[in-house]
DNA sequence: ACAGGGATCGCTCAAATGAGCGATCACGGC
DNA sequence: GCCGTGATCGCTCATTTGAGCGATCCCTGT
């Protein structure tokens, strides 16, 4: 597998002038031997010897936003059907999303096609991406959770995110203004039985594409760990609870947690997301990467839009 | 030719995917597509599209002091056997004509074998390449011409170059103290009968790798214009006098130029150097495009070790 | 709703390609 | 000088690969 030989000048330029004409001409390497008068076996041997010794190089990956490389790192590590590593050098958390925002959006519209039935759930990532979205197939589009207040967020044009987008594309949207978490479970039975939520629910098992956020189970990690009591959130915790997918609660393996709180939450069910034939997730920050590798072991979530720092905290844990 | 869909992002990273597959694993794309659960001719699609979007960037070059697209390209346009152009920051012609004796000296090292008998002329280059010399095969090394003085050239070890080279290696030796341009005609053929200067010539049908220098002719581009009276050089280039390889006169389209300086010459003359098998030739600064340009076309040369500014000056030549 | 146009996809077959094998050549030790 | 050793080279054949073609799917305009 080492160089046997140290590569001199005159083979170096040999290589050169045969990789040239196999990589960039496109040449075949009979025509490239009959050329140079030599055999197609010394072209082959030459073009593995210029690999081989660095000489020529080939390099994937792109001047743009995505570092294709972590992507398809990701992918295969975490057994991801599609993962998007975007390549922002800004660490602010409010360049991130947007940047987060806009290549979703981007992967909303390549993949989304009339006949898909799209699910969105609640966050500032899926604000972002909505904020980002330009071209939309007309597809119908379905709320997946109730609404949170957004502790940080100054636009508050977010909250038709489900409309918006459907509208954009000329589908129907079904959404509802009701909170994610409420008081009591009676008072979340009593919620969902409301027509409109009624009916965004019933549109549930159709979805066939879904967005969704991910959130750590820390102060600031999680829109829903924020909207609790203090006492309550950090009990949970306590109970296990790792990180949310679009308002699920699951452990540090990937499970869903099964407590009182499910019932005060509106929104898709463990189940109902687990019947989604393709979920993708939105998540950066390096912070979260154990909640992001939760949800990724959970088999709810099939690919994973996120960001560079995210992507190499998640690489790097253990196994 | 053109794109003609934009490239999504999960395209981009599917493409990546398979690229990294194909390229850096080596797998086949029959395997790739049954891996990744399509057909092969998909796979082949993707890489054409990575290749023609720029996602996939075939980077032919080292990091080195070699310049091998310039190389090649040198090498084709001159229809030479081989070309090595330097990549030297430095155009201090000290820093110049030190690297190209290094790669000149690699160059050696690497094509010189004990069946070989080398030849060498006389020049700064040709001591630069001596001074590089580490490694050298056990084989004959005869001097082509007479020494000249070089005029700004401090370290004067170099007389000895044909002895040194082959002390390296350990083979015989063939060199004379003669200078290179004598008063007479009559006085040359008188050296000529020199025995240590007939004995070198006698091994000049021998010789089957020849390294010579190339000078322009004006005051400082060679040394044998610099070793006549002014008088006499400029009117050798009013009778068409364009270049000087090893001490043979050349014409602008590469002829050699019969004058009576040429009986005054002791040397290898253009008959017995074409008979060399394999000749190349040393020449660096972008002021002597003519001369080397000539020099090529003389059909005397079959490799050039140059400069980058140089290359560039040739390939920038008409036609 | 439906037909036209365009892009995509997979198949076939011929050409290109690479692993393995034996022949040749250069080198080094005896 | 002679033979063992190792590297290089070219050949054969099974596998891989690419151009062309028809079928299908998707989009769009009427």
């Amino acid at each position: 597998m080492s160089t046997s030989t140290p590569v001199g000048p005159a083979e170096a330029v040999l290589m050169a002038s045969v990789a040239r004409r196999f990589y960039v001409d496109g040449m075949s390497k009979s025509d490239i031997a009959q050329q140079l008068g030599m055999s197609r076996f010394k072209v082959a041997r030459l073009i593995d010897r210029a690999i081989e010794t660095g000489l020529v190089q080939i390099r994937i990956g792109w001047p743009g936003s995505l570092d294709v490389t972590l992507s398809t790192d990701l992918q295969e590590r975490y057994g991801l059907r599609r993962a998007l590593v975007i390549d922002v050098q800004d660490d602010q958390p409010e360049a991130q999303r947007t940047a987060l925002g806009a290549t979703a959006a981007e992967l909303l519209s390549e993949t989304v096609t009339t006949a898909d039935v799209v699910g969105l759930a609640w966050g500032r990532s899926l604000a972002a991406m909505a904020r980002s979205l330009r071209r939309m197939a007309a597809c119908d589009v379905v709320q997946l959770t109730g609404a949170l207040q957004i502790s940080d967020d100054s636009d508050s044009s977010s909250v038709d995110l489900v409309r918006d987008v459907a509208r954009l594309g000329g589908g129907a949207a079904y959404y509802f203004h009701i909170p994610m978490i409420v008081a009591t479970g009676q008072l979340g039975d009593a919620l969902r039985a409301q027509p409109e939520v009624a009916r965004a629910i019933s549109r549930f098992p159709a979805v066939t594409k879904a967005f969704v956020g991910i959130g750590a189970w820390y102060r600031g990690g999680s829109t829903v760990f924020d909207a609790l009591a203090t006492n309550e959130a950090t009990d949970l915790g306590r109970a296990g609870v790792c990180a949310e997918i679009s308002g699920i609660l699951i452990d540090s393996s990937g499970r869903p947690v099964r407590v009182p709180l499910v019932r005060r939450t509106i929104g898709i069910s463990a189940d109902q997301l687990r019947a989604v034939p393709d979920v993708t997730a939105l998540a950066y920050g390096a912070d979260k990467a154990q909640a992001v590798a939760a949800a990724l072991h959970s088999g709810l979530v099939h690919g994973l839009v996120t960001t560079r720092d995210l992507a190499t905290a998640l690489l790097a844990r253990p196994h």
